[in-house]
DNA sequence: GCAAAAGTGTTTTGTCTACACCCATGA
DNA sequence: TCATGGGTGTAGACAAAACACTTTTGC
């Protein structure tokens, strides 16, 4: 036998467990008042026709970041969502139907910038955090984990504006932070802290809907934000 | 064909790829003046005989946490060391010897708390952190992140304590601190602080190695501690 | 008695919180 | 002209930071 040290190693491996490597995914939409997460009837067995979060497995050529992305797109339409690892999922039991390692993310997207047919392809629905329904295996557990961490996150960087749109005015952004940190914030302290960031550009235009005065919309500025996010901002 | 349920879905996830999936841990230790992790020379190939986490790959009968917990053990000899998930790697050529997944954990041990036997079998050496040398694969990327989280986990949990013997002075508390946030602290404001917390017991007994006039030690307080944790404090 | 580390308070500074009125506009 | 949400400043409370001297004791 005359083998160099790479065949070596990949026989070596060939003696390991090989498990099934799946993806799970929190979406988080905000609708204005309400904070939501986007929940797929299940459509295949085990527990087929409950309600679960949009997954997947992992192809042996695809990375576990790609696959999640992979995963988002199936459902939303949309590529470059924002996106972030939560937790790795790993006991033997948790999906009934085999092995299943999964890597749970959480996304955060524009409630109205999805694809209505896939989504509908899909069954999805919009849940209100706050009425979650049963989940299938540990999803309910990837889903409270989720909401914890969006809120340790969000405190430290201010990815809320992937939740809202392009221009927004500063009471839907302090409605967003009431949504994910649950409690009544004070106008002028938000307003003083998050303008003192020095992240949003004010825009000339005003939203006009909803008052009439109308508020000022605001942008998010991704050049200073990534100047300042590096040393870590605190809002909470 | 007559199948039920759980059979189809046992066949449904058959055509999915199966991985590798490995758990690297890093391991942090404090010698009283610096913070060190402890990495291995790699005994087989690929890359054998550079330096590298410990590892191991999750066997089809055993969660992620629990090889995890394994790995630690077979290292250290030690069981019950404070263990956390960090991050899993999922990229397609992390690993040239094959496609693995890897999931890391950072752990905390007391240094002078291993065996030493175990640790010779496995050629492994304590780096201080500042020093840490070139390691194979993704190792020292998780290694960085490793250090990031757990300065940000120290801020809001006292989990330093599993880095310092069960009794220690205040001025090793803190100069676990300063080594953990690399910056030097006001002794008085530090005692303060720490104090405040009343997650700590103070003894009638004094560490006399290093001053003439002798140190009280502490004792970490878990119950104290569990009681406060959950509404989460807050260090920096 | 002196060297070496331990232990201990106060002042200043800055940050967070609570709070209320005028403004601009469309109907 | 009035009803509606938009926009703005200040004072008090609290927490963080800066700062230096006395104590103990082994040598």
């Amino acid at each position: 036998m005359d083998l160099n040290r790479k065949q070596m190693s990949i026989i070596q491996y060939k003696s390991y467990d090989r498990l099934l490597v799946a993806v799970d995914c929190i979406i988080f939409g905000f609708d204005g008042t309400e904070l939501k997460a986007l929940m797929i009837k299940r459509g295949f067995d085990p527990e087929m026709g409950k309600w679960s979060l949009m997954g997947g497995f992992v192809n042996q050529m695809e990375s576990v970041d790609d696959a999640a992305s992979r995963v988002l797109n199936q459902l939303t339409g949309l590529s470059s969502i924002y996106m972030e690892q939560l937790h790795c999922f790993g006991d033997v039991k948790r999906d009934p139907g085999g092995r299943v390692v999964s890597v749970a993310y959480f996304a955060l997207i524009k409630i109205d910038d999805y694809n209505e047919a896939l989504m509908q392809e899909h069954n999805a629905k919009w849940f209100p955090l706050k009425k979650i329904p049963a989940m299938v295996f540990d999803h309910k557990q990837m889903m409270r984990l989720a909401q914890e961490r969006l809120q340790q996150k969000v405190a430290q960087h201010p990815i809320g504006f992937a939740l809202l749109p392009d221009k927004f005015t500063l009471q839907q952004l302090q409605g967003l932070y009431e949504a994910i940190y649950e409690r009544q914030m004070d106008k002028r302290n938000f307003t003083r802290k998050i303008l003192a960031f020095n992240i949003l550009n004010k825009l000339n235009e005003k939203e006009k809907e909803s008052s009439k005065k109308g508020a000022f919309y605001y942008v998010f500025d991704k050049k200073k934000y990534e100047r300042m996010d590096k040393e870590g901002l605190k809002f909470l």
